[in-house]
DNA sequence: CACCAACTATTAGTTTACTAATAAAATTTG
DNA sequence: CAAATTTTATTAGTAAACTAATAGTTGGTG
């Protein structure tokens, strides 16, 4: 890209569309009544996936930090929707577990995802969509190439 | 878009692609000794092309809150960077100016933030960023229009 | 075996985002 | 003009991201 006067607008309309996509999902998930924000689901359906899960490897596979993963696992136990339990073998682990509430919790909240996901896509196609990911792999991987 | 196994990326990605940016950033601004954080540069970027803008005016550019305008002002404030003068004619409201040293620091940033847009577009063309703008104004809109 | 390095999770401190409530000032309306 | 509404900015509280430091545990190596 040649340097125009809206250069800098690609940072600009990442940073907004995600805001938007956050807000929307976080204000479906308030009037549904469901008490969780946008992070703590992304933990939970993680969880839901893959069952006795370390906060390490949480932290990995949602691309968010051991300390941030501490808090919001702490902030789920304490409402009673993921479990902590010692890792056989390993003192140091823990593994997670969603409680039958989490389960219910989840259960609610995975449509509603849903319909945010297909509202925010739209009437894109599926060609649209491999456009997408090759331009977002792109610059995350120009980040990535060069240190 | 069909309901794939992936139909979960495209939130993911953006979110993953934005930190990756972010912290490319701060990191290249801390190695070069700028004492600012990425939403810092935002608003004195901001301020440096509309010398003399309110606080709200500011929020509205940056699609930050009020408030979230208001705790970085104080830091920027605090830092010497940015002045708040009374506005003539309300007295709610405040103009904000780059001082001297504001000035000087957003002259040392501004190379930097350049570069990382450089880096970050990498050989994308500018067709890929129609491409792009399409996309992200599309799901971007998509949340607009249905509230 | 003892030491050293690596790993897992936590704590602490700073920054930003969002909501709700509030103070003060300006504008509109009856 | 007086009252109600709107606007501008702030404060307070909760949540999340990042860094740095630390405790405790594990595994490897001399």
């Amino acid at each position: 890209m040649t340097h125009h006067s809206d250069q800098r607008a690609y940072f600009f309309k990442i940073d907004t569309t995600i805001k938007k996509i956050r807000n929307a999902l976080q204000k479906r998930l308030n009037e549904a009544g469901i008490d969780l924000t946008v992070d703590q689901w992304v933990l939970i359906d993680h969880i839901s996936r893959d069952e006795g899960t370390s906060q390490n490897s949480l932290a990995e596979v949602t691309y968010k930090d051991p300390p941030t993963v501490t808090r919001i696992v702490d902030l789920l136990e304490k409402k009673g929707l993921v479990e902590r339990r010692m890792a056989a073998g390993d003192r140091r682990k823990f593994n997670l577990f969603l409680t039958a509430k989490g389960e219910s919790t989840y259960t609610k909240a995975f449509p509603i995802v849903a319909e945010i996901r297909r509202i925010g896509w739209g009437d894109l196609s599926e060609a649209d969509y491999q456009q997408f990911v090759r331009l977002m792999d792109s610059i995350y991987n120009n980040f990535s190439d060069k240190e």
